[in-house]
DNA sequence: CAAAAACTTGACCAAAGTGTCAACTTTTAT
DNA sequence: ATAAAAGTTGACACTTTGGTCAAGTTTTTG
């Protein structure tokens, strides 16, 4: 008790300054890139004086990696619960509602990582990258075990993980986008839906009436 | 013959020197954005004196625009070709081909616009948004024909398209985690036709076996 | 409650970036 | 050939940015 309230008002502070330095830049980061993001920019949208954002970050870069751990980490929670185990269809229909449920409500974080892709990846770790293919291994694994079992037809489950990330992430990556075609001002939970059901629809049975 | 000679020869350094500078923009902005990247660098790739790149541009927002302008010119020439006359099968395997070519061979334009989108698209103008309102439009139209014909099954063709656009640019916007994905160092492509099959056997035949 | 640790901040500096200009060279037109 | 137009460039002035620091205040700890 006495222990956990040391540590806990000890950081107290510091964690909520952090919180607010770290949402001011992933924002940022998300529309304007790493280099295009000024440090004071981040102190201004953090509400802090530059000194004072300096007295917990280094600099930019130790924001950004800082950021990319979260959003990495972020990603894992969100998806470690899809069950794969169930049916193909069951199994697709819920990857491709959580991938797009996760480009809806985390569309920051989707975009600050589609900038850091567009710029090459430089700064994922050997680690981070690593962990990715094995998750993304995990996932073939299972496309793989369906093939054999004669559940789908006989493709490249890498490209076919790839049209899914595609697929959902251009909702939140490029959201202008959707909005033009849509001819919407404002993307709602509605066109989510819609975007679910054709996608899945088009996953599962192609768009050719047989 | 007179008059022509005098027409090229009178632009011949300007308009070579455009081109040098714009190339190098066109590849430091596909990679850092418009506010990442520095007007010094642009001249500093082009291999001219900064104020000899003012002389042919007023700013970075001027090369900018002239850029945006070029993109959805090569946008056009590209797709305009594209015959959706043909049956479904013929015309979407024809369209995917198309926009995974593009993606190949344009990476640097497809990425410079993905900054361009990420930012929220500000630099585009209302007319270049009709443009591509139009232009979309017209492939939309196609499709609502083939559902009204029974040719394909009843989906809403802007998510449709979306998903196509999507599958194919992410080629050339997310080259580092198709990558990774593929394990391979470097995209070839044979790469890029196994995604072409994997896309159009996926969106014309669906993936369950029947 | 006193000392230590944590936190805050204005002021400052050096480096980088933006944009201008006048003097110069090269090209073009007559 | 020569004047006008087009192109080139070093140097300069001004602004923005990144980063430090020392002197303060607040919070924690024993």
């Amino acid at each position: 008790m006495k222990k956990n309230s040391i540590k806990t008002s000890e950081k107290k502070i510091r964690s909520k300054n952090e919180v607010k330095i770290l949402n001011a830049a992933v924002l940022l980061f998300s529309k304007k890139g790493y280099d295009g993001t000024r440090f004071m920019d981040i102190a201004k949208a953090s509400e802090l004086p530059k000194a004072n954002v300096y007295y917990y970050f280094a600099n930019k870069n130790e924001i950004y990696e800082r950021l990319i751990e979260n959003v990495l980490q972020g990603w894992d929670n969100a998806f470690e619960h899809i069950n794969l185990d169930l049916e193909p269809s069951q199994a697709i229909s819920a990857y491709i509602g959580a991938k797009l449920d996760y480009a809806r409500v985390h569309t920051i974080e989707s975009r600050f990582f589609a900038h850091e892709m567009l710029r090459g990846g430089e700064f994922l770790t050997r680690k981070q990258r690593q962990h990715i293919r094995e998750v993304t291994r995990k996932h073939e694994h299972v496309l793989e075990h369906w093939i054999s079992q004669g559940k789908i037809r006989d493709i490249s489950p890498q490209h076919f993980f790839i049209m899914l990330w595609a697929s959902t992430e251009f909702y939140a990556n490029f959201t202008n986008i959707v909005e033009l075609t849509l001819e919407k001002r404002k993307l709602t939970k509605k066109d989510f839906d819609v975007a679910r059901e054709t996608i899945v629809s088009n996953i599962l049975n192609g768009c050719l009436v047989k």
